[in-house]
Parts: structure tokens; sequence; C-alpha cells
DNA sequence: CGTGTCTGCCC
DNA sequence: ATTCTGC
DNA sequence: GCAGAATGGGCAGACACG
């Protein structure tokens, strides 16, 4: 019986459900490479599948398939097919800070005639479960999202046990169950090599060396050509060993691009890149572009997450062949895009960028016009430059194309050697309004492209990250919301507020949810427990889209950092005096730094103090 | 057809 | 995005 | 140091609703 079992999605919740039970990064492998073997061994089909069930995923992420389905249509489907409301649903998630688990276990309370019989003989699959949610992606139009609300309530029907809990975090898009893909990419590479006949020969220490390279050899095609699409049929067919041969780095498939440590001082910087050769280029505060040209001249640009960003900017594609010199014919290009004032010939804002329409846009109709900046070249005339250091990727990149004024630039850069020129350098491309510097080794083994790896070789520098540097404010937390997962049962997240001392009242200007150590997150919840109100203080100016689980008495200030200031449509901080009447201000990436325990609330950063920060 | 809410994706 | 934590 | 999981502001686009 239970053999028969395993050969439904059920298998794949124990799974889920072993995983979940332990926090250590070898007994997860350990629970999900068995499964992959069993898949492997009795039902190679299923394989693709599954991997797609591990990774909330139905296809690559170039391929710009969205499910559509959120917290709000998800409790929707919970409370129908259960037979709640939906408060009680909100209520309930609140209490135990994890949908999936409301869904269990109203679910399994719920012991109604057809909840007993209904599933019976229509237990879930893993093809039927993949098969539902890549139709509530194709769902679309007039009722749209009550179909898709009907295809989870089937789904979840036929439910048992935990189940439940992992299809509704599946459909949120987490399972949180301490599993992602570089986990799955690790099971899937020990789960091939442990299927081969040869492997049970090996000594151990050939087992060992075996494994490890099967690992490095997955995640390195992974981050060169992400398509379990493309990997999962050539594995079958002719495992780890060949894999390297039929899948690798292609234009007009996005890689995994390459990302940055933060640093946190310019000693840090230095330390990290002694004994190389290294530059600085300007961090530019854009969106990031990879763009491909492929061998028949189709061009296509690619985001930092691996959407698919053609139709956005026609712009880009059509300036990009101007750029590309006569001999440059296949190329993969990694850029920042820039919003571009072409009056003042300046950078402006990411706010404004993030302004641009992304769907069927023409270019005639274009109103946010953008500057490219390139900074790396990783693919030329039929030849992948991976593995070459940077300095030959820049020098290639730097002849392959050509500057245009207003349009197409490399990014600006030195080659700098000591603290006081990074610094005076750092301020420079502040003053240029970027957000910082990106600090690189230019040549030797580790300065080849890593493809996804935030790998130590490239670094990040902006001034909000030294401390004692950038936009810190002392704000008065004025209420909480109910933290999920691993912060249930205390706060886990908080509304922050200045003060006005002309109106007397307190404006809410953010949320914050980071910078709190497991001790800080549990002090609060006791200090603050105590402080919750019924309902909010009079003199609190809030919105109702920012509207917190709790209300608190204004009774303690904490010192918060952010990177900037923004305009916000939502928050209250110096209301109609920075933009329009309607619009007050807001901190982007705001994060806890202390308690100001010498602060009383109406000491707190005022309004005033905010708009001189953001003027 | 205008407005509000939700979702996904930029950072 | 930023930050924290177990391994 | 990696990998994963908490959490941020704010925009366009898609629907639902009145």
């Amino acid at each position: 019986m239970l053999v028969l079992i395993g050969k439904k999605a059920n298998r794949l919740c124990k799974t889920f459900e072993a995983i979940e039970s332990t926090t250590k990064r070898l007994e997860i492998q350990e629970y999900l490479t068995s499964f992959f073997k069993h898949t492997i061994e009795l039902s190679p089909g299923n394989l693709l599948e599954t991997l797609y069930l591990c990774l909330n995923r139905v296809c690559p992420e170039y391929e710009n398939v969205e499910l559509g389905i959120g917290e709000s249509l998800l409790i929707k489907a919970i409370a129908e097919v259960t037979g709640r409301t939906t408060q009680k649903v909100k209520n309930e998630l609140a209490k135990v800070g994890d949908l999936g688990k409301v869904a269990r276990d109203s679910k399994n309370s719920q012991k109604s005639i057809s909840s007993m019989f209904g599933n019976r003989d229509k237990l879930l699959t893993v093809p039927k479960v993949f098969n539902s949610m890549k139709k509530i992606a194709s769902l679309t139009g007039h009722s749209s999202q009550d179909l898709k609300v009907k295809e989870i309530q089937n789904l979840l029907i036929s439910c048992r046990d935990e189940e439940p809990k992992f299809l509704t975090r599946s459909l949120e898009g987490k399972l949180r169950i301490g599993l992602a893909e570089q986990t799955v990419l690790i099971c899937l590479a020990q789960a091939f090599v442990m299927t081969d006949k040869e492997y049970e020969k090996l000594a151990k220490a050939k087992k060992t060396e075996e494994l490890n390279n099967a690992i490095k050899t997955i995640k390195s095609v992974y981050s060169e050509l992400p398509s379990y699409d493309k990997i999962v049929p050539a594995l079958l067919k002719g495992g780890i060993k060949n894999l390297r041969e039929h899948c690798k780095l292609t234009p007009g498939i996005p890689l995994k691009p390459m990302l940055a440590h933060p640093t946190k001082s310019i000693t840090d910087v230095l330390d990290s890149v002694e004994g190389h050769k290294f530059t600085c280029e300007f961090k530019y505060d854009g969106e990031r572009g990879q763009i491909h040209r492929l061998e028949d001249g189709t061009t296509k640009i690619f985001s930092r997450n691996l959407e698919d960003n053609t139709v956005k900017y026609p712009d880009i594609i059509e300036r990009i062949s101007k750029a590309a010199k006569t001999n440059t014919k296949s190329y993969v290009l990694d850029c920042e895009v820039v919003a571009w004032d072409l009056e003042k010939h300046i950078l402006l804002p990411f706010q404004v960028l993030s302004t641009r329409k992304r769907k069927d846009v023409k270019e005639a109709e274009i109103k946010v016009s953008v500057c490219l900046f390139a900074f790396d070249l990783l693919y030329l005339n039929g030849e992948s430059l991976l593995k070459k250091s940077l300095e030959e990727r820049r020098k290639l990149m730097n002849d392959s194309f050509q500057e245009i004024e207003d349009e197409f630039s490399f990014v600006q850069n030195i080659n700098a050697t000591n603290i006081e020129e990074i610094q005076s350098y750092l301020d420079e491309s502040i003053k240029a309004n970027c957000e910082g510097l990106m600090v690189k080794i230019l040549d030797g083994l580790e300065s080849t492209y890593e493809p996804s790896k935030r790998s130590r070789n490239w670094l990040k520098l902006k001034k909000d990250y030294l401390s004692g540097v950038g936009d810190s404010l002392d704000l008065v937390v004025v209420g909480a919301f109910y933290g999920r997962g691993k912060r249930t049962n205390v706060y886990g997240a908080f509304l922050l507020a200045c003060y006005d001392p002309e109106h007397e009242e307190y404006q809410t200007i953010c949320k914050i949810g980071t910078g709190f150590s497991d001790s800080d997150l549990e002090t609060h919840f006791n200090y603050l427990k105590e402080k919750e109100t019924s309902e909010p203080k009079s003199y609190f100016n809030y919105d109702k889209g920012t509207k917190p689980d709790v209300w608190f008495e204004p009774c303690q200030v904490w010192e918060v950092k952010a990177a900037d200031l923004s305009i916000s449509p939502i928050y209250k901080a110096a209301i109609g005096q920075v933009s329009e009447a309607s619009k007050g201000v807001s901190l982007r990436f705001p994060r806890f730094i202390r308690i100001r325990e010498d602060k009383k609330p109406e000491d707190a950063t005022t309004s005033e103090q905010v708009i001189n920060i953001i003027c």
C-alpha cells in the first residue's frame, strides 16, 4: 500500500515534511536526493514536473509566466472550500503565521460528507498538481480570478494530511522548508550520480569526488542555462558527464547575472582585493539589463531575475545595433539601464525609471528616456567569455562597442589604489546621482564571470553601508504587524512615524522589518505588547493602506537607516510639503539600527527635518 | 468607465 | 533591496 | 561564507466592482 501511495504526490509531501523537520543542510539533501533517485528510477518522465514543484515554478523565468495567485485569492479559495468566512481565515492566519497551516487545519477539522468521500479516488499526483498550476497561470480575462479560485479549490479538495500546507505555500511561491534552488541543484546532481550503476563500485573517496564534481557541473550549467526544460532531458539522455556539451551559455537565453557583496568600509574593500589589480566603477541607480544578440540578428533584453524585458525597451533594441561595431555579431552584454534627462544630460532617479510602461511599448510614445551603461561582455561572436579575466572582457567590450551620446556609455571607472582615491571617487559617484561604487578584481582566476554567485570578487560600496554615514532618522513606533513563518508569535514588522510639532501629530513614514536580531524581536514584542491600544491615537496621521495589526501608545524611538528618501503616495511624513498635496515622504531600504533610549517620542525626527534631508 | 485591490517585479 | 542565522 | 528566510517602498498591469 505504501508503495502504491509512493507514486502519488503524497510521497513528495512526506519528503517536504521530513525536510521541514530539520535545519541540517546534509539531512535536507539526503531526503530530497532520495526522492529524486526514486523518481529517476521509477518514473523519470515525472522528474521535470517534480523539480518544478520543489521550486514553485511551472517554467523557466524568462518565459514570463505568472500564476496570478496571491494571498488574497488563496484566502478566498480556502475560505470557500472549508466553509468559513474570509475574515475567519485572516484571523487564523494572523494567529498561526502560515496560510499553509491554516489551510491544513481548517480542512482537517472539516468533516463533511463530501470531504470524506470526495477525494477517495482522486488523490493528488505530481503531474496533476503541476498541470493545475499551469492551468492557473494560463487563465486570463474576465472572471479569470473565479476560475483560478475554482482550480485551487479542486486541488484542495483532493488534498490529505499535510498536503494542503505545502500546496498552499507552493501557490504562494515559497515552500519555506529550508529548500530552494541551490539545494535542489545539489540533490539533482547527487541523484544522477547515485543512480549510475558504476557508482556503487567506487571507493568511498572516489564517490565523494564524483558527487562534488557533479554538483559543480550542474550548478555551473544551470547558471549558464537556467532552464530545467533543457537540462533535465539532457541529463536523462546523456547523464552528467555529457551535460556541459549539450547545455551551455546560449544567446537568447539569459544567464544568472553575477552579483556583488556589500562592504561596510573602505578598509574592508582593500582587505578583500589586497594583492590584486582592481577597478572601481560607478554603481548606477537603474535596472539590470542583459542584452543578447543572436546569430540571426534577433535582440533581447533580460532583467536581473531573468524576465524577458524585450518589449519594455524597444528603444534599447533599436539603438544597440548602432552601438555595436560592424564586426560585432552575436553577444551578451551586461548593462545598467538608467532613466536619463535628454536636455540636461544627467542621470534621473530610479523612481523615475520605474514609471516606464512595461507592456506593448511603442518607441514613439516613450515618456521616460534611458541611457545604457555597459560594464561587462559575456559572449562574443560565438564564444563564451566567462572564463576570461575582467580585464580581457572589458577590452573586448571596449573594442566591440562604441559610445553614443545620451544613449550608450561604458560605466565610468578608475583603477584606484588607496583609501583616499576610493573615498573621493565614492563621493564623486554620489554627486553624479549614483548609488556608490562597485569594486572588482581585474585579472587572474578571481576575475572570471561567476554567474549567480555573490562572489567576493565583486563588492558594492554605498554610503549608507558605512557606519555613521548616510541618512539616519529617529522614528517613533506607532504600530506593528504579526510575524509570519519564523517570526510567528512576535511582531514581524512595525509602522514608524516622524513628529510634526506644528500639527502636533505623528506622521507615518515607513514600515520596517529588517535589521532585527531574533532577540531584538523578542525584546520589542515583550515591551510593546503592553503598549497596545484598541484604536489609533487621534494624533496619528496614516493611510488606511498601511493600517497595522496593532496600534501602540507612542513610547519608543528607534534609530533607522535608509539608502534614500522617496516621495510616497501612502505615507504622511511632511505631507504636501515636498511634491503634490497628497504625497508624503518615505524611506528607501529602511532598517533598524538601535533603540534610542535617550529620546522621547516628541524628540523624534520632525517633518521639517525630513524635508531638509530629502531636499 | 472610473476606482480600488491584488499581484508581480524592479530596486 | 537589507539583514540575520544555522550549518 | 553560503543558502535560505524574514522583511522594506513603489510602480504598472490586470481584474473586480459599482
